[in-house]
DNA sequence: CGTTTTTGACCCGCGC
DNA sequence: GCGCGGGTCAAAAACG
């Protein structure tokens, strides 16, 4: 009887508590505005310094250094140029301003003298400067200071400086003219070099992913055996999140539509009793299991069947399609209430007893919107296991988003990795072990099940060694020491870390989502899809994603936001492998506080999904 | 009084 | 074809 409400309100327990408060506050500020603005703008918008911290983190090792150091060499010579004589000075401030402006990450602003500059100048570059958001930065601050150098010159000229003053002013322009150039040419070099690292890096990467699949191969064994067909380059298809994106929809409204399908009721896939609605007429052999209502909004009766998305189709719109409908994410958090805290509204429409666990699972579907096809079932008491299938149709309170947002994104990771590569297990290892190298039993991806479902642990604390390896990732974006991070918080932080990752990767893709928290947030995808078809390689998606991780201020927000809605009644423990969920499960049992204020009596340790051994 | 939860029944798909 | 299990509906009850 307890009212659902218990569900909204941010249970901090103490122990896990200790460590996020203190982000609190931040986070929850902050998210929104963060999601708001593109990564991009963020960019830009952040101090020099910033920014260029940023920047190094964001790019692969060695590359993305390179830039940086330009810059600061061009800021400390413009600060020498002030102190020098009157006459330069004025000179030399429209440099430095120009310089400033300069700045790789001004091209981000939108700056609109950067785009006249750029216009008048080195279209060449520009064009040259290949999607790659790297190398446009490069590109751009060599433009503008060409560009500025020769602005400045005809400023000199007008001016009623002296001639002797002119004369400096134009021996010094034609300096700084030459310097430009010779830096010019030092970038093409280092976008060379740029080039050459990312293809190696990429090219390492595949290595890695290939060497991974065989060991996930032995040890997950070939769940997924089936699926295999299509092969092509698992990585490359995995990184296409584009490419699931375009497959789902070409529209912002229809991914989300077909997103929500999927997600919709029950499963998305079910369908097959419903209303054909939409009737996907079409096309794709499979759609017709999909059900593909498009608008959701009826809760109809749906009701599933699991299998019949095979992901054998030949057409990998068809598959995409299918596993959008099937994909799931399953976060997995220790939770004393029933219900996770994620912000958004949640109504129990049904319970039922799960074969083969002692607890029921309850069915929850979004009260926020009327057709908001995100449902869960919250299962487990100590352990509480919340699967989120689809999209919300509506716009998301601030701490609603980073859980959506994180959900979306794993969504998309899961479809994107199963269903371009069709493999599905080597791709679940491929991001546990790729995205989150250090948290691989963080995140799990079952392909194998019914519908491929990215679970989230919660429940977890990576090991010290693990957090270790990737400071970078972690420690940059927090403002916050690092130390809060540690054990659960950590945990709790990797799957939004996964989740957001992709997300910014598919803004950096050039997307980008609608930020303000908008009505869907989740509805980016579309938008995303449409651009990221355009993009992606490999190495990009990889790259940016590893980068968007720790660059994007955003992403801390997200986090500290997620970790505060999601850890708020979560409490921490001991370490917990996935497997042994059900042992956990038991040991909590004993803790029960949660039956007893709710009838619900949720509790249990068995998960929905493959991965997790039922019973 | 309105909203939410509970709970039994029903529907549907799948496996045998 | 039957049984099982998952998922949903909807009336009744509970809660605020």
């Amino acid at each position: 009887m307890a009212k659902g409400s218990g569900g909204l309100s941010i249970d901090s327990d103490p122990i896990a508590t200790g460590g996020f408060f203190l982000h609190k506050p931040t986070v929850l500020t902050s998210f929104p505005e963060e999601n708001i603005n593109p990564k991009w703008k963020h960019l830009a918008a952040t101090s020099a310094t910033q920014s260029m911290d940023v920047k190094a983190t964001r790019s692969p090792p060695s590359t993305f250094q390179f830039p940086v150091k330009l810059i600061n060499t061009n800021e400390h010579d413009h600060d020498h140029d002030h102190d020098p004589d009157s006459s330069l000075p004025s000179d030399n401030r429209r440099r430095s301003t120009v310089i400033d402006e300069m700045d790789f990450f001004a091209d981000k602003k939108h700056d609109v003298d950067r785009m006249t500059i750029i216009n008048n100048g080195t279209d060449d570059l520009k064009d040259s400067g290949s999607p790659d958001g790297l190398e446009l930065n490069l590109n751009t601050g060599l433009n503008l200071l060409t560009t500025n150098t020769s602005s400045e010159q005809s400023t000199v000229d007008d001016g009623v400086s002296s001639n002797m003053e002119d004369k400096r002013a134009k021996s010094e322009l034609a300096v700084l003219r030459a310097e430009v150039e010779r830096m010019k040419e030092e970038n093409l070099r280092l976008k060379d070099m740029l080039t050459h690292v990312t293809s190696n890096y990429n090219a390492l990467q595949m290595d890695l992913i290939t060497l991974l699949q065989g060991q996930n191969s032995h040890h997950k064994d070939e769940q997924h055996d089936g699926k295999n067909k299509d092969d092509g380059i698992v990585p490359r298809q995995f990184m296409d999140l584009g490419l699931v994106a375009a497959t789902g929809g070409g529209d912002t409204e229809d991914l989300s539509l077909s997103t929500s399908e999927g997600g919709r009721r029950r499963d998305p896939t079910r369908s097959s009793g419903n209303n054909a609605e939409n009737n996907n007429e079409d096309g794709t052999g499979e759609q017709d299991k999909k059900g593909t209502d498009q608008r959701e909004e009826s809760p109809d009766q749906g009701r599933g069947s699991h299998k019949d998305a095979r992901f054998n189709s030949t057409k990998s719109v068809d598959q995409t399609e299918a596993t959008i409908r099937k994909a799931r994410v399953s976060v997995r958090a220790r939770s004393e209430d029933a219900t996770i805290s994620d912000g958004c509204q949640w109504r129990k429409y049904g319970q039922k007893m799960a074969k083969g666990n002692p607890c029921p699972r309850a069915y929850y579907r979004c009260t926020m919107a009327a057709g908001c096809p995100v449902q869960r079932c919250a299962e487990d008491r100590t352990i509480l296991t919340t699967t989120y299938e689809g999209n919300h149709s509506h716009p998301l309170p601030p701490a609603a988003t980073a859980m959506a947002s994180t959900t979306s994104s794993a969504a998309r990771m899961l479809l994107s990795g199963s269903m371009s590569s069709t493999d599905g297990p080597m791709n679940s290892d491929f991001l546990a072990r790729t995205i989150l190298p250090c948290s691989s039993s963080l995140a799990t991806i079952s392909a194998s099940s019914p519908f491929p479902t990215v679970t989230l642990d919660l429940t977890q604390n990576p090991s010290p060694l693990q957090l270790l390896k990737q400071p970078i990732q972690f420690q940059v974006p927090f403002p916050n020491p690092p130390q809060n991070l540690a054990t659960a918080s950590a945990a709790a932080l990797l799957p939004q870390i996964l989740g957001q990752a992709l997300h910014n990767q598919s803004k950096s893709s050039g997307l980008q989502m609608s930020q303000d928290m908008q009505p869907n947030r989740l509805g980016h995808q579309s938008q995303s899809a449409l651009q990221q078809g355009q993009q992606n390689s490999l190495a990009d998606s990889l790259t940016t994603a590893t980068a968007a991780i720790a660059a994007d201020p955003n992403f801390t927000a997200a986090l500290a936001a997620a970790i505060t809605s999601i850890i708020g009644g979560a409490h921490q423990n001991n370490i917990n492998s996935i497997n042994n969920v059900q042992t956990t499960t038991s040991n909590n049992n004993s803790n029960g506080n949660i039956t007893t204020g709710n009838n619900n009596s949720y509790g249990h340790n068995k998960i929905t999904n493959s991965s997790f051994p039922s019973d």
